[in-house]
DNA sequence: GTCAGGAAAGGAAGCGGTTTCGTCATGGTG
DNA sequence: CACCATGACGAAACCGCTTCCTTTCCTGAC
């Protein structure tokens, strides 16, 4: 492990020279400079980028927190999910020394990485961050078509493993009942749902929710007039979850005994009444998206990447 | 941002007391401990990662690469897919003053981490490492049903992208030539493959090719007999793309003037011959799989996730 | 010839931790 | 009662690097 010491020792300058070499501060001579960068490529140096922050910790990164109003709303009710992924931002930046702003879209002065938070960003808004050549995160979102960073869940495998597990009990007709595939998280549970039947020859079906209409009441009503009553139904998350049972339940069916339900996230609610589904690591979400940013920001594995955060299944009692 | 000489203040006992509480090293009282512990989880305090990496850089890190022989063989030849991954992975070690041990499967004593390098580990394989309680990553492989760190290149992404692309070029009749699927990679780019076909209305059609066997020739000829001639071939690495490519030839078909041909890697081969393909991020690879192990040999972010890293498409002469 | 001023480089403190070593009490032994 | 382990803790050095403060040296103006 080669350190700036022996860099300089074997220049024949001191650390501090090499230090600013390195950093183009200060001012150095052009024939010390090349001789350093000559020594460093000579000793295959590189700087440990923990050791500079660490050093350097006296002008701290400024990150921004980008969301919409819609999304700024769930940092009011504690249990919310962003609530959650917040929590796990601000953990790591108080660690890490980030001063952390929220601001709306649209705000793109002083900072040295956005964390852009929810799927209310398109590819345009993304590409307007990405043009001030700051490090980019999206958070619980993602695009294909764009080379930016991004932390998820990873919809996709947990739902493939929750619809892998009722078919192993026996289930045959399950359905989905999603939302708006508008959102990456809703589209990649819907692939996992859809594939998971398909790899097992089920025949996948669909029955569309819309969130802002909040017609529950009537999708629940298609599915029972137009099919048999499914054995069980897999929601896209939580929220829908609920809402399914209750309209199930002002029918008069029971739910696990006639139809098992399943959700995904694992929110408070989810909890408090007792909804089995697939947990989604919130914090951790925040936590390693705020870790990204603050790895970019220092230079370090900059190329981009997507990372997935593995889910987890959790039984409690709308599955028999 | 709270720091260890704040918890020893507010405490009233020196820093090095509070490291030792922290670490569990050392001997301290169980009154002054608890103190300790109050404090800190008052002050909401937890150590800089890297802070408490470069003071403790005596005691250095050992992470094992294990790698089948087969595997291994990568390392001889310069600019092989392992060999550049190796690179990788040396790279952030050196920088990181981490032990670097070459393994066979099997060996497990004092490690500290576990990279898994390539596609020859099954389930029983990673969970005997898993065992040990140290952190294990998957370099360019991927096991959906066991929760393991991976660090993958995003076949999914790039398969679907330059399918897409050469949708958009007015191919149409565009056949997908693999070897072995078990290989996560492959099954990825056949994937991203199938899905961009399906997407766009077209017909995905598929050829094997055995490597062990190396039956390239059988399969070109099955492939010219029952079909026409396709606009596009798109295999599923360069390696196969240039077997192709010859058995194309010595047919007389011209490439890319009678059909044109894509590989995926971005191997030496593929570029000393000017094959058309995906660039997958070999030196990234590895050192984002270093890089990964180290954090959670930090004892950080440790809620296992996959990272995949983008692609790019390398235009050269083998598509019109 | 003297001196101010600026360019170039070095010394050392400090970032937030760990760890070695030394200093006290304390208690058990002869 | 003197002696010496031993437990509990603090002081200070150190990890690799930045940065502030000096020092040194050279140039040009008077």
């Amino acid at each position: 492990m080669v350190t700036i010491k022996e860099v300089a020792e074997k220049a024949g300058v001191s650390v501090a020279t090499v230090s600013r070499v390195i950093n183009n501060s200060g001012v150095v001579s052009e024939r010390t400079k090349l001789k350093v960068l000559r020594v460093m490529k000579e000793l295959g140096y590189n700087p440990r980028p923990w050791a500079k922050y660490l050093a350097s910790s006296r002008n701290r990164f400024t990150a921004y927190v980008v969301m919409t109003p819609r999304i700024r709303k769930f940092l009011d009710e504690r249990g919310g999910f962003y609530f959650d992924v917040f929590m796990g931002i601000e953990t790591v930046a108080k660690q890490s020394g980030v001063l952390l702003k929220i601001v709306d879209p649209g705000y793109f002065e002083k900072a040295d990485g956005f964390l852009l938070i929810g799927a209310d960003f398109d590819k345009d808004d993304i590409e307007a961050y990405k043009k001030t050549g700051k490090p980019v995160v999206l958070v619980d979102h993602y695009i294909p078509d764009i080379r930016v960073d991004a932390v998820v869940s990873d919809g996709y495998g947990g739902a493939y493993a929750v619809i892998k597990m009722l078919i192993n009990r026996g289930y045959k007709r399950i359905v989905h009942i999603h939302s708006n595939l508008k959102p990456y998280s809703f589209r990649e549970r819907y692939s996992g749902y859809t594939n998971a039947m398909i790899d097992h020859n089920l025949m996948p079906i669909y029955f569309e929710f819309d969130e802002f209409h909040d017609n529950m009441n009537s999708v629940v009503a298609l599915m029972l007039r137009n099919y048999d009553l499914p054995e069980a139904i897999f929601t896209s998350n939580d929220f829908s979850a609920v809402r399914v049972i209750e309209e199930l339940e002002n029918r008069g069916i029971k739910v696990p005994d006639d139809v098992s339900v399943v959700g995904f996230d694992d929110s408070i609610e989810a909890e408090e009444q007792g909804i089995t589904t697939v947990r989604v690591y919130k914090l951790e979400l925040g936590s390693f998206a705020m870790r990204r940013l603050l790895t970019l920001m220092m230079g370090q594995d900059i190329h981009p990447a997507k990372v997935s955060l593995f889910t987890k299944i959790v039984e409690r009692k709308t599955v028999k």
